[in-house]
DNA sequence: GAATTAGTTCCATTATTTGGAACAAAATTT
DNA sequence: AAATTTTGTTCCAAATAATGGAACTAATTC
């Protein structure tokens, strides 16, 4: 290895530097974790871009479609986007896969059904299937939510090893949602050994209130991907005893989803 | 394919200038259309990039999570653009602000409805409203499906005026899809021309067999955005008596759309 | 209607991308 | 199992694109 004197300039390229995408993408979460459209100004003032180029960079991407601009000058996510997502949804091998098991779950559970993956300490939302009066169905598609505070995610937590877990939740911040939100490492950590050793994690009102579940962690991919599955509903129907009456269900859809990938990409690796 | 003079390639290169975005977006756009994931040379012999060019590329796409690697190093399209556009999809006013109105008209008819905006000459699902039986739920939105052969796309093309109308359908392949597909501009024309007398469209079996719908027109945002609302079904339940008999409920629901819109976005400009 | 704020264009400078070639690793054939 | 072909990765001088300040226009506000 090289000991270059600028060994700041050289770190900082090391740790992210895909040069312009870096940047542009950036641009492109920040337009799209903002509540509303975004004036020019708003957007300057939040990205640390002198004006000329912040205002390059808007148009390249509203050029290819990935930004759109309203009639009043302000900018939102392009419609483009959700043409790849859509695809890459429609065509998601895992989610394909799952989707039958997911389906009898809710069936047997008569409750909502959740397929979600774990990336960092996220869980983004692959697929939900629920019973007949969904008020806002397609809502939790592609969804993310903090792995810390729901069934999903620390279900998918639970399977990796404690260093691959440590580093996870190295520099998380425990938001406390509800009440009975996990509030710091240490209780995280003790959860997860709970849940190793049962084999399913619960969500009791810790994400929102009223509102609890039953999860079982998936690993696809030779370990390469982590998931879970959960059965979710409002407290006041889903009692802690169907709770752990359903977990056994949980587990086994779980592992029947592992083992349809295993048998279809081949026992490689 | 791809069989292009240098003149070709310099003119498309004028018109098209988002310089490394540009090529970036072009590869994300390849390995989302295709069939399964890519291998590295699969993606090398589409685009006609050198060998050392395009791995960088990849590589910085996979770095932001817009493309991911799976276990035998091909590529497919990553999650975190579902992650984005389900956020462009969630805060959609226009989808939004729409949605009541989808609702009210599926029940009405008690058959699927659409929700879909012209882009380019193509049409964009953004929304769908199914009855109980359900069996693909979300595969339809973001969709993209060309405009010239299905319900919302002709509907929404009638509102263009003729110059701009002439532009969309220039260099349009009329891919015949069905018997009933539209074969010509000419053919195309025509029909606008009695959707614009009637006011609403119908899509007879033009885009998938057995499929019809009636369509009717949306302009919103000041006529900068142009889409449509369908109900959708199988032709042997959907007559052509009940197409009729549904039109002036379609059309109805077009307009208090608009209306909302309007009310919504203040009458500026 | 003057002043302020917002948005756009220009261009010499700077940084990134390019593409060929050399290198390394797998897969395939002999 | 060695040789060959195919596939994937790294490197660097040359080509290209991005940067950022300033000058400018347009829209608001006072």
């Amino acid at each position: 290895m090289e000991l270059s004197s600028d060994s700041e300039k050289a770190d900082r390229r090391r740790e992210r530097e895909t040069g312009t995408l870096g940047k542009l993408v950036a641009l492109l979460d920040l337009v799209a974790l903002a509540e509303g459209p975004m004036r020019f100004t708003d957007i300057l003032s939040l990205s640390d871009q002198p004006r000329g180029t912040l205002h390059r960079q808007l148009s390249h991407l509203v050029e290819e479609g990935l930004l759109e601009v309203d009639r009043d000058g302000r900018y939102l996510i392009g419609i483009r986007l959700l043409k790849l997502a859509s695809r890459s949804w429609a065509r998601n091998e895992f989610r394909a896969v799952a989707e039958p098991h997911l389906r009898r779950l809710q069936e047997v559970t008569g409750e909502t059904v959740h397929l979600g993956v774990l990336r960092g300490s996220e869980v983004i939302y692959l697929d939900k299937v629920e019973g007949r009066q969904s008020v806002r169905m397609y809502s939790q598609i592609g969804n993310a939510s903090p792995a810390y505070c729901t069934g999903v995610g620390k279900a998918a937590l639970s399977a990796l090893d404690d260093a691959k877990l440590a580093e996870r939740i190295a520099d998380l911040e425990f938001r406390p949602y509800t009440e009975h939100t996990l509030r710091s490492a240490a209780e995280l950590l003790a959860d997860i050994r709970d849940i190793r050793v049962r084999g399913y994690a619960f969500d009791r009102e810790e994400h929102e209130s009223g509102i609890c579940c039953v999860a079982a962690p998936i690993c696809s991919d030779g370990d390469h991907m982590l998931a879970g599955v959960s059965v979710t509903g409002p407290a006041y129907r889903v009692t802690s005893g169907k709770l752990q009456d359903w977990a056994p269900l949980v587990v086994a859809t779980a592992d029947s989803i592992m083992t349809d990938m295993r048998n279809r990409m081949g026992p490689k690796r």
